[in-house]
RNA sequence: GGGCCUAUAAGCUAGAGGCUAAACUGACUCGUUUACACCGAGUAUUCAGCGGUUCGAUUCCGCUUAGGCCCACCA
């Protein structure tokens, strides 16, 4: 190393130092937890979605939480401790169905479930290696060969326990209910496939009566006239006083609906009064619900009209029918044309209904209260991310629906009684199961049974994560975990979901410590594929290099946002070699220093220095304890760059070169100790270049085999105040030494006289001749002012 | 519409109820040869606006403005 980066100005290999320490940890199983341990820190990974490459977020959010297990690896070596750190990947959704029809082109529904996943898991094989070797060549130290997927047997079999264990435990209940229904793929769909769409809409009023007057409404859907089941009107508009609680008559289709106060009726809109319809919107479904209304099913699942004049027209075509009758029935008092958004099926780009079908739900809505005294015993860093948290639990309105009506996924290993509709549900040991292989009888009437043919929601599955990886060793470390790492757009899903399912099987939290990372911004911007303002960290490594990247990624405090900069990697790629350079000169005098000479007595100097580092040591302990990694950077570097290299090395240069004996070696021996610290500290942060020089260096004297299992620097107790002071007032004078001679357009090394007020003179006595040399200075005298006199 | 976060130098970020408000990148000036020009020293520029609390606020509180994120709505 030393040879290639000397003299010529060749850049620094970083890629031939990180392809052979990477090897080296894989091989010496470095990141392996050592599970005897009696203090395990463990740490609930988030399984990243195979869905083709790395993105800048991940590079960003996986190395600020792998600062943190590296420092705790560090930490507890030596406290008969140990780092748990596994590694998985969450393929039982959406995004990976698609990927893997589109690279083996093919479509999920023309094969059985169990050989779609089949498939998948075959496919994952194939892409895996190259998918994780990201994280691996980002220095991310999980133990890789703790591996999961979310669809694997192990995966399915644990989900699909959670809910036998749930469904016995009375937690789950099926329901007909209202969901998000997309009329073209006839499947229901999850929220998060809606996307908004802009389309232009006849706004339409319509006159409903009540007793012999005419009620207007207006609306965007008059196709669903007939599915009218209430009138909403705001409890304080005046306008409809006097007609809340009489019945409303439904225009064209003469039947009778209540009219309801209802603070949800805004009086600016439209008329002020609104129809409830069976199923306009989420909001229908929320105010049928509400008010126990009987919902009136007009479309089925294809979305056609089914009863009287209007059957068998599509949602559109039966708009303008309807639309063309009421106008027919001088029933339309007014018609305008509007911009509006609507729901849309983002695979299809259809509008979305809602229907009704029968959906597994788990029970949460009856325990708010326990769920946020769970989510008060969870620490959250950093802290006001706990307030997203209670906002989301304290707007619940639904049960958690874990049905979907998609193929792919972990199936609901449940069947139906055909007869009796007694639910089977599978037994333990034929999990994982898909229920759509087997045929079962009903145990009571001996009848056939139908097979449940949804599967669970995603979430259902990777709110378990620290039950399988407990799983994976053995439930060696159970629930809590010491560390949830995670974004905060997943709060309410991942984060919640999680909490949900260890207060319900285990009535612990699932970690004591969840920490919430930011976003990448470019511009200020959050970056996203379809805006096209994505940054490849492949193109960052394979120019700056793994530490470097970390280096930046450790810019921000945990939970902030941080704008991307490409030069704000060139301090990183700084901060390398300037590590490396000391580290050269530290070793070159070093030659003939064996470690295991202690001096007798240290310099003055070099203990005031060794006192600053202790309080370092001290300061990066607590912020790495804290999830502060970002202050660590700061005050490693500063230290690192300030202290040892601008203002340590330049004092100890001529003790070192002409110095002997004592002086000499106390030199030595600070030089050695307070690099390898300074190293250490770093190490979480830029694990390779730390590596590589304390393989070329230090392990020879050093017992552990990698630095990233040495042990972590102690700071004593010693109080130092005074000491500090004297070093602070030296590198003020020497600062103002510089600033003469800059001032004077002298070069540094330029020989002085120089005097000191008596009172300096005074504190730094003890440190005058490492003044002396710094400054080359040939006398140093009391007087007095402050002056620097040339030679 | 609701919630949350942010506002500090040209840029990206630290920070603290009073001390000279900080690091890095960039700019400018000067220097350099026994670790480093991917260097060293120096210079310039700064707390979004308005109120309040306080002896004192850039820091605490409120409002305004701007930006971001999440949720809801879109009859």
């Amino acid at each position: 190393m030393a040879e290639a980066n000397s003299s010529s100005n060749s850049k620094f290999d970083f890629k031939h130092i990180e392809s052979k320490w990477k090897s080296f940890w894989e091989k010496e199983k470095i990141y392996t937890a050592d599970l005897k341990k009696k203090e395990i820190y463990s740490v609930d990974t988030p399984p990243p979605t195979v869905s083709g490459a790395m993105h800048i977020g991940h590079t960003f959010s996986y190395s600020q939480q792998d600062f943190i297990a590296r420092f705790q690896r560090m930490f507890l070596e030596g406290k008969d401790g140990s780092v748990f750190y596994p590694f998985g990947t969450d393929d039982n959704g959406l995004p990976t169905e698609r990927l893997i029809e589109k690279t083996k082109n093919l479509k999920s529904k023309d094969m059985s479930r169990e050989e779609f996943i089949d498939l998948c898991l075959k496919s994952l094989k194939e892409i895996l290696p190259d998918f994780i070797q990201a994280w691996k060549d980002l220095g991310i130290s999980c133990d890789y060969n703790v591996y999961y997927s979310t669809i694997d047997d192990n995966s399915r079999k644990i989900s699909q326990k959670s809910f036998l264990d749930l469904y016995k435990l009375k937690e789950i209940y099926k329901k007909e209910f209202p969901t998000i229904w997309c009329p073209e793929c006839q499947t229901s769909i999850a929220q998060a496939e809606l996307e908004d769409k802009e389309e232009k809409s006849l706004f339409s009023t319509l006159k409903f009566s009540c007793g012999n007057k005419d009620l207007l409404i207006a609306t965007t859907r008059p196709e669903l006239l007939g599915a009218c089941v209430a009138v909403f009107v705001h409890p304080a508009d005046k306008k409809y006083k006097n007609v809340v609680g009489k019945i409303a008559k439904v225009p064209l289709f003469d039947y009778e609906v209540p009219i309801i106060a209802d603070t949800s009726a805004d009086p600016d809109k439209g008329t002020g009064a609104l129809m409830v319809c069976s199923y306009g919107d989420k909001y229908d479904v929320d105010a049928i619900n509400r008010y126990k209304l009987v919902p009136k099913i007009i479309f089925d699942k294809s979305g056609r009209v089914n009863f009287g004049e209007y059957k068998g027209l599509k949602v559109k075509e039966a708009r303008k029918k309807i639309l063309e009758d009421l106008k027919k029935e001088n029933l339309i008092v007014e018609q305008k044309e509007i911009n509006h958004t609507v729901n849309v099926h983002d695979k299809c780009g259809t509008p979305i209904e809602f229907a009704t079908t029968e959906q597994w739900f788990i029970k949460i809505l009856d325990k708010k209260r326990k769920l946020i005294e769970q989510g008060n015993k969870i620490k959250w860093y950093p802290e006001f991310m706990h307030k997203r948290y209670d906002n989301w639990v304290n707007g619940l309105e639904w049960d958690w629906n874990i049905s979907r009506e998609r193929h792919f996924g972990v199936p609901i290993p449940v069947w139906e009684c055909k007869k009796c509709g007694e639910v089977i549900l599978a037994e333990e040991k034929e999990l994982p199961v898909d229920p759509l292989q087997i045929k079962k009888k009903c145990p009571k009437c001996k009848s056939e049974t139908k097979p449940e043919e949804k599967v669970l929601d995603t979430w259902a599955t990777s709110s378990l994560t620290p039950q399988i990886t407990s799983s994976l060793i053995k439930d060696k470390v159970v629930v809590p975990y010491s560390l949830r790492p995670q974004g905060h757009d997943i709060i309410r899903t991942w984060a919640f979901y999680t909490i949900v399912k260890s207060y319900l099987h285990s009535k612990t939290i699932p970690w004591k410590d969840i920490a919430i990372s930011g976003n990448v911004s470019l511009g200020g911007e959050k970056m996203s594929k379809s805006k096209g303002n994505v940054i490849d960290p492949k193109i960052i490594m394979n120019k700056y290099g793994a530490d470097a990247t970390r280096f930046w990624a450790a810019g921000s405090k945990l939970g902030n946002d941080l704008d991307y900069q490409e030069k704000d990697l060139i301090a990183g790629t700084k901060m390398i070699n300037k590590l490396i350079n000391a580290s050269k000169f530290v070793f070159m005098n070093l030659k003939d220093y064996n470690p295991k000479n202690k001096p007798h007595k240290l310099e003055k100097i070099d203990e005031l220095f060794l006192d600053k580092l202790n309080i370092l040591v001290k300061e990066c302990t607590e912020s790495f304890k804290g999830y502060e990694y970002s202050k660590v950077k700061l005050d490693v570097e500063k230290f690192f760059w300030s202290d040892f290299c601008d203002n340590y090395l330049e004092i100890v240069k001529k003790r070192v070169y002409q110095g002997e004996g004592n002086a000499k070696l106390s030199a030595q021996f600070t030089l050695y100790n307070s690099l390898l610290t300074i190293l250490k500290l770093i190490a979480p942060i830029m694990p390779f270049i730390t590596e590589e020089i304390y393989q070329e260096y230090f392990r020879k004297n050093e017992k552990e085999k990698s630095i990233h299992i040495s042990s972590w620097p102690e700071a004593d107790k010693k109080e130092s105040a005074n000491h500090i002071k004297i070093l602070e007032k030296l590198y003020s004078i020497i600062s103002q030494v510089r600033q003469e001679k800059s001032l004077n357009k002298k070069a540094m090394n330029v020989e002085i006289v120089l005097t000191l007020p008596k009172e300096d003179y005074e504190e730094i006595k003890s440190v005058l001749e490492d003044l002396k040399n710094v400054s080359n200075a040939k006398a140093i005298r009391e007087g007095k002012k402050f002056e620097v006199e040339f030679l």
